[in-house]
RNA sequence: GGAGAGGUGGCUGAGUGGUCGAAAGCAACGCUUUGCUAAAGCGUCAUACCUCAAAAGGGUAUCGGGGGUUCGAAUCCCCCCCUCUCCGCCA
């Protein structure tokens, strides 16, 4: 959520950042702006009523208390105290007509940020490895899956339809050594908490994080809308000290936690369908940090650097591009991607985003730090995934088959899946 | 799921219709005193919003959240959320 403060000022500035994403954020201000004026104008004649009220009723208290009488005062009193049962009701209206209108506003990107349009606008930051090279035809995850029993996608679309995946035998056991290699790796070597969030998420909290009220067709509710799946870990553990004001000592926060992520990808039916690259439930490793606004765009390049390092580890070729400002996501103001190479595709595989969100998250969830002044001030919010499962999975079979058609399991994964190849 | 108890400022905790944004204590911060420490004394010590060019100042709201009764609500009524205890069920 923007500053109202922020858009009162500058409109201008606030226009042109916005313009440089997709969509047509830009041209909600002045609808904005009209609605500021109109709801301080009536806050400020209830704000007078109230005033009149409060004093008008403490002389009748004191008329009472002298036994003197004080009907007419009453009489009076009781009239303002009708309009001001109807500006109240006015002013609400007014309030929350504001705050759906910001909550629809995308975050301003980041003053250096690429402008551009789309995913072809995006740089590249840098590149990590080279492409490995095959004396045979490298195979797609799905076909090694299929001769390794790795998983097995027509039983999986049995029981929750198309679009979810189950793991069987070495495929389980890969996924599951994949997750408790992340958690290690950014508990132990990058001191991270670790933290172990519900999945199920109620209303305000997927609101703090941008989910709500926009990206509603994109969630698996429960309960009648009254709660949700969650669509990441981002979600929860951001959200973990929402309305809470921390002590800049405590800054940054990192937190690091697995859970499933439950998607519903409405919109995306047919689009890279085929295996694990797109489903409704996969598992995810999430970084997340709180800090303060003075750090953050460092801690952006280091949560990054962390994400990378699982894939360095484990031998991935990657690269890394900065999202260009049409490509960004709603709440970002700057955002990395980190895409593996999956030789069985062609091509590269996103398997983590990394973004500072800035204050748009902490706004939204009332999240806050006492500065060194004394001042509260909203703390910046980062998450970045660490990465996710599935895309790693496809990334690491297809990278490392042999000629036989077995699977090589690098060194460092080795302790997690406790033996050295599968075949 | 059923029954009951409760939710007040950073913490403890008083307050059952008026002058209460809220006593008192603790913690924190500042000043004074002091050889240091300790202690004592004095003072400061919530948030958001509106008004104002800004500051100063003024104002409004907030005692878990929402609604109601009333001239007036922390206090009375209703709904919801949360915590605790007991019962039931259960991995």
């Amino acid at each position: 959520m923007l500053d109202i403060r922020l858009i009162r000022e500058k409109p201008d500035y606030v226009r042109e950042r916005l313009a440089t994403r997709n969509g047509d954020a830009h041209l909600k201000i002045d609808e904005i702006l009209a609605c500021d004026r109109r709801r301080r104008e009536l806050e400020t004649r209830l704000q007078q009523l109230n005033a009149d009220r409060k004093r008008l009723s403490k002389e009748i208290g004191a008329k009472r208390a002298k036994k003197e009488p004080s009907e007419e005062l009453e009489a009076q009193v009781r009239g303002i105290g009708e309009e001001i049962t109807k500006l109240n009701e006015e002013t609400a209206q007014a309030d929350e007509a504001q705050r759906n209108l910001l909550l629809q506003l995308p975050n301003l990107p980041y003053d250096q940020n690429p402008i551009g349009v789309d995913a072809k606008d995006n740089p590249e930051v840098r590149v990590w490895g080279t492409k490995p090279e095959y004396a045979f035809t490298p195979a797609d995850h799905v076909a090694l899956g299929a001769k390794l029993h790795l998983f097995d996608p027509e039983r999986a679309a049995k029981i929750s339809g198309s679009g979810f995946i189950c793991f069987t035998g070495p495929g389980a056991r890969l996924e599951r050594a994949l997750i408790n290699f992340c958690l290690d790796l950014h508990t132990r070597q990058h001191d991270y908490l670790e933290v172990s969030p519900p999945f199920v998420i109620r209303r305000d909290s997927m609101v703090g994080t941008g989910q709500l009220p926009k990206f509603e067709e994109d969630m698996y509710g429960l309960e009648n809308g009254e709660v949700f799946l969650a669509p990441t870990a981002e979600v929860p553990v951001t959200n973990l000290h929402r309305e809470e004001i921390l002590a800049e000592a405590e800054l940054p926060k990192r937190l690091v936690a697995y859970t499933p992520c439950f998607r519903r990808e409405a919109g995306s039916a047919g689009r890279e369908t085929r295996g694990l690259i797109r489903v409704h439930q996969f598992d995810k490793v999430e970084l997340v940090k709180l800090a303060t606004p003075e750090t953050s765009w460092d801690e952006l390049e280091k949560l990054t650097g962390n994400a990378e390092k699982v894939l360095q580890l484990l031998g991935l070729h990657y690269r890394v591009i900065e999202l260009c400002t049409g490509d960004m996501g709603f709440g970002s103001a700057r955002t990395y991607d980190i895409e593996v190479w999956a030789p069985g595709q062609n091509a590269y595989l996103e398997v983590s985003s990394c973004s500072n969100y800035t204050d748009f998250q902490a706004r939204r969830m009332n999240l806050k730090f006492k500065d060194s002044e004394g001042k509260n001030r909203f703390v910046h919010t980062l998450n970045g995934s660490g990465t996710a499962m599935p895309r790693l999975f496809v990334a690491l079979v297809e990278t490392y088959q042999q000629a036989d058609g077995s699977i090589k399991i690098p060194e460092a994964l080795q302790p997690y899946f406790g033996s050295a190849e599968i075949r």
